[in-house]
DNA sequence: CGTGCTTGTTACCTGCGGTAACAGCAGTCT
DNA sequence: AGACTGCTGTTACCGCAGGTAACAAGCACG
């Protein structure tokens, strides 16, 4: 049950220091029995019971919530790297990035099935009109967000540019999501074949592409 | 509680004419309450309790996979025809699909909603090796299958035509998916312009615009 | 000393998915 | 007619989840 610290000599520590304890506990679960890990399998790995847990994070939410926070950060900040990475053009750019996040999903697919589906843990959000439907994960906006803001920032896309590259931000990251949640239940190539295949399609190859004989003009 | 039919006179129906009945209170409630319906609730609005649910649909998952076989097939239908239907270019073909699923997103959010976020009602499927991140929703895989035969048939895409035409397929969907997820909730622009901006993407733009001054060269 | 704060406990509530066991009502076979 | 089968429906329950009161111990500070 207990995993290594007793539970008498980390009284004293301070509630932060504590709260990591119980993420880093909270991690170990999540990884070894997936999303829906219960809050009391979490409580038992943290050698606690489950209302210490509550008056921490306040609910499920706000546990899982806190540790999607720091695995996404994890992640942005390796992506954000392979963007700023020194590079020929804008296509090696591209590749490197999406290379990094796809090798990030297949090196942990726990910690990504976790932040992908995360089952539904989310507060209610009442700002919306109405219950329209929250995006999965909020790993997927942010990535969306972010994205968004590199292609503004870099790309010249005259005037509505700031339009634009929202659209695309949120396509592109929705593209990459799809393309690796399906690669990595089928594997059906290699990673790098994937990543040349996506590109291309941002490269416009489908618009260069001729039409098969017999086909109905697609 | 009850919602028309008295609970007498339809007794001698045949079982698929009541598991369609079922079907049809399941889905009112799922478009009042959101997917995350209780059985309960379901069966109230049947008029019947519980076990009957279980008879006709096995577990949760039965029917909310039922009930998603439904609509995922009118929706598939519905792009189906917008990608057959006369048009002069690709492009054309392209934008009328994505308008299409748009336009069926925006008209029943709900029923999206219960589509796309399912939180999780699911059958093991104990083919895969391991626990492998599941895609969210069958309607995302369905899609990306469906396109990419599309695209297989039609395109001329040369040696492993088949293998660029899947992964296309699930991007593409992956990149209609999270746009439209997107802009249904922040309705950041017209259907139109959101229309516009994927093709634009999808026909290369990125890899066309020229780099913004002082930009790392994205 | 008592007061208050934090950390922890046990024991409980509600609501969910899911199931056993039983009741009534057709038709059907002998 | 009467027993058997099969269907529809019920009540009542189980196990488990998330979440919460209520209370107990250790430690600081006036």
């Amino acid at each position: 049950m207990r995993t290594g610290t007793s539970q008498r000599d980390d009284q004293r520590q301070t509630a932060q220091q504590r709260r990591k304890e119980l993420l880093e506990a909270a991690d170990r679960v999540v990884l070894r029995d997936g999303p829906e890990a219960s809050m009391n399998a979490i409580a038992a790995e943290a050698g606690i019971t489950k209302p210490i847990l509550y008056r921490h994070f306040g609910d499920k939410g706000g546990l899982y919530r806190a540790l999607a926070k720091r695995h996404t950060d994890a992640l942005l900040a390796s992506l954000r790297a392979a963007l700023d990475a020194p590079a020929d053009d804008r296509r090696q750019r591209v590749e490197a990035t999406l290379d990094t996040y796809l090798a990030a999903i297949e090196a942990r697919p726990q910690v990504y099935r976790f932040l992908m589906h995360p089952a539904d843990h989310g507060q209610p959000e009442p700002e919306t009109s109405f219950d329209v439907g929250h995006h999965s994960a909020p790993l997927l906006r942010r990535l969306g967000e972010e994205l968004a803001t590199v292609i503004a920032e870099r790309v010249e896309l005259g005037s509505g540019g700031e339009e634009v590259a929202r659209v695309w931000g949120h396509g592109i990251v929705g593209m990459m999501h799809a393309a690796g949640d399906w690669w990595l239940r089928d594997r059906p190539c290699a990673r790098g074949q994937l990543v040349h295949h996506l590109t291309d399609l941002l490269w416009g190859r489908l618009s260069l592409a001729d039409d098969r004989v017999g086909a109905p003009g697609f």
